[in-house]
DNA sequence: ACCTATTTGTCCGTATGTATG
DNA sequence: CCATACATACGGACAAATAGG
């Protein structure tokens, strides 16, 4: 997994990395189970400090796409159990947030259903 | 709005900070329109960083409670105004991420009536 | 099973950038 | 053009998990 990023863009330092990331995940370069370098590690290769790696990881871990764990370090999800989970995430998330409105079953789907692409 | 925190207790101080704006939201203290302090002010008042403050305040804004800007600081946003934008955004998000795993709007609304309190 | 040294993320703090008014 | 105030990136201390003996 090779990763680059350029100061010099307007685009966020995390953003990149977590960008640069996803790609490589997508792509396949690393599988299920494989571990991200450590933040430190790979910020110094980089040349950026730990913690904008770390918020980059944090991204990909609010998307589902890796686990971090102190001590542990950022274990890559499996991509379809990742996304899937994310899903349900997200559905949950919905459904509290529009009963909270007062939302019944039918406006939550006619909702839904209105959301263009 | 008072505000308090204690730096003994187990929870983050970012995270007792946004709890303590968001009971003065719903308690009606503050109204749509409000600024809350801004961040330096308030740090130095509870005598925690400005960037812990700011923690705080980038989860009220991801929760849709506040708008943060540049140079113009912590905007309360309407209440309801604010929950009907956050469903909006978390409908958005579901049918997005539903749409990269290839389900229709059917699977869609299926998933959304089988999430069971 | 136990200890402890190392690894590694988490939290708080500091400095600089940059849009807004 | 200046003051304000959030945004981004960097640094240090800490604690949980792990690995080696």
């Amino acid at each position: 997994m090779l990763i680059r990023v350029d100061p010099s863009e307007q685009r966020p330092l995390a953003e990149q990395i977590a960008a640069a990331v996803r790609g490589a995940l997508t792509r396949g370069e690393v599988a299920a189970g494989d571990r991200l370098p450590p933040a430190r590690e790979l910020g110094q290769s980089l040349d950026v400090n730990m913690h904008t790696v770390l918020r980059a990881y944090a991204q990909l871990r609010d998307d589902g796409l890796i686990e971090l764990r102190r001590g542990r370090g950022a274990v890559v999800r499996d991509h379809v159990d990742a996304a899937r989970a994310h899903l349900d995430d997200l559905a949950r998330q919905f459904v509290e947030q529009a009963r909270r409105l007062g939302l019944d079953d039918d406006e939550m789907t006619a909702m839904i259903r209105k959301v263009q692409p």
